[in-house]
DNA sequence: GTGAAAGCGCTAACAG
DNA sequence: CTGTTAGCGCTTTCAC
């Protein structure tokens, strides 16, 4: 392996001047300038990162904790924090957990241990207590709104599913149920809290069972249909929080059959191009801008106000 | 910052017993690792794994290239690659390029540096020529079938297409046309070539204009439509590489009131759960197996012998 | 402007 | 079983 020791024996310097040229630092001569590039040049020299991390203390790279990789949120995260990243010099290690709640905690281990800088969650399995003790004087940005926590980036999920609902409310629908991805998790409990609110104030029932849980993928909006189905009582309309499930929602509705939005109401979120293909009324979520936000949280050491970033409804033919 | 120097003190011992226990190597007699583990605890020790790697030439980290994160394909493949990847306890970088030659030539540069043990190039934007002199005597795995190169794994997209072909000339289709994501790199051409064949084999003609370029997301398929219909000749069935594409196509067909397959048969790449939901007759790419087998051919250092993927005809109702 | 030298924190060969 | 010691390769302070 040659390093930083033979060019400078190479070039008839020492190694600081070496250093110095490798870092583009001032003071150097013009003339060993030259002659320690030749010997960079001659003995194919590659500088080795690791021992610029350990001696730096830093690595320029940072971590991103997320569930799946599969799914257009999460890869739509993805090329925000990336593309924010790129452009201060920074990479992106990546920690898939599953929601396995070891995996997560790994992904806080690296950090203690310096493998990464900073930890972006986008979506978290551990209960804030968990994490706490993991995270003390460490650079990391949470993508909800929680409580207790400096660097937080988040959609307004209570405000969209309030507007949704006066929306539907205002479109006669008083039977309204709700899809979530999951009940854990700050994002979700805020839709949740929406959704009773936006109820109560228009004097409209909430039944559990109208609210379905775990709608994820695009298959998982065909379950939907057949759960609602054989419901007794059917909601006449769904807040669904993801166009994949939205989707198949619709296309399964129109398998079976059933008529959107007459029999059925779909007013979905993300504002993803699928939405677009399937005319689904959805409510545009500037997930990028999100990932993006998430990166300059970490990016900029004191920047501690809270992010709050809103939607906006795209109407389309499913309400 | 605590170290195992300070912990060797704390604890009684020499380093190298302190570094044994941490790493669970034999040979330390109880009492001793007990101490150890004391001091560990007691001065919340949290071992650098920077020094480790810089210690050992290892970082346990493989890079993986890739042109864009927000796309099922590439999603795809990352789940391959971190499932296999989290079984022998490496992780990811990802280096997203966008297609520009220099944002992958930095991670080859990185893995020079060894940032990274290796690289995954999952779709490429440089020539092999170029990439040569950067991946001497390193760990480098190509998704596709590259000439001259040990690590590659690639599904048989030659095989697909012409199998595709036969099939759509066996429903009475001699006008076929392509949509392509791109024209450069293996994979493609390898379809191109196979298209070109089959037409060949069968006496059709193969008209250039039939032929459709950056055909990547959802609604590229929907300019496809309309291409289609200014085409003077137009094609009566298209081989499509992406389902994301032909969900596209298929749902502006529907908009247009082009009857598919009638007038327009689509003949579709990946098997993605959305070619379930348009039903769309599709190839099924073992694209997540592709990413496990890339992540093996990296890890099991000798096994040079390409792997190569077939793909199986979901036959559903574009066809 | 430049060099010596002291880290950064860990691993592992070697001697005992 | 255990300790000494020599790295791994680069950065950075300090003195000249």
């Amino acid at each position: 392996m040659t390093n930083i020791r033979k060019i400078a024996q190479l070039a008839g310097v020492s190694v600081s001047t070496v250093s110095r040229v490798l870092n583009d630092h001032p003071y150097v001569i013009e003339e060993k300038r030259q002659k320690v590039l030749a010997a960079v040049k001659e003995l194919n020299y590659i500088k080795n990162a690791n021992a610029v991390y350990l001696s730096k203390g830093k690595t320029y790279c940072i971590g991103v904790v997320l569930p799946f990789l599969n799914l257009p949120y999460f890869g739509e995260i993805l090329e925000g924090i990336a593309g924010e990243a790129l452009k201060h010099g920074y990479h992106l290690k990546i920690f898939q957990t599953d929601y396995e709640k070891d995996a997560e905690l790994d992904a806080f281990h690296r950090l203690q241990m310096k493998e990464v800088d900073g930890l972006i969650i986008t979506s978290r399995a551990n209960s804030l207590d968990t994490l706490h003790s993991f995270m003390e004087g460490l650079n990391v940005v949470f993508c909800e709104n929680l409580h207790g926590v400096a660097k937080k980036v988040f959609i307004n999920h209570y405000e969209a599913v309030r507007t949704g609902m006066d929306y539907l409310h205002s479109k006669g629908h008083t039977d309204i149920g709700l899809c979530l991805h999951r009940t854990f998790g700050t994002n979700s409990e805020e839709r949740v809290r929406g959704f009773y609110d936006a109820a109560e104030a228009a004097g409209n029932e909430v039944r559990e069972d109208w609210i379905f849980n775990e709608c994820i993928h695009l298959k998982d909006g065909r379950d939907v249909v057949g759960q609602w189905e054989a419901l007794k009582d059917k909601p006449s309309a769904l807040i669904v929080t993801s166009d994949q499930v939205s989707a198949g929602i619709v296309s399964q509705a129109g398998r079976k059959g059933i008529v959107v939005p007459d029999e059925l109401a779909i007013l979905s979120f993300d504002n993803h191009p699928i939405s677009d293909v399937f005319d689904i009324t959805s409510f545009d979520m500037p997930i990028r801008q999100l990932g993006e936000e998430a990166f300059r949280l970490f990016f900029e050491e004191d920047h501690l106000s809270p992010v709050i970033l809103e939607t906006s409804l795209h109407e389309r033919k499913t309400v």
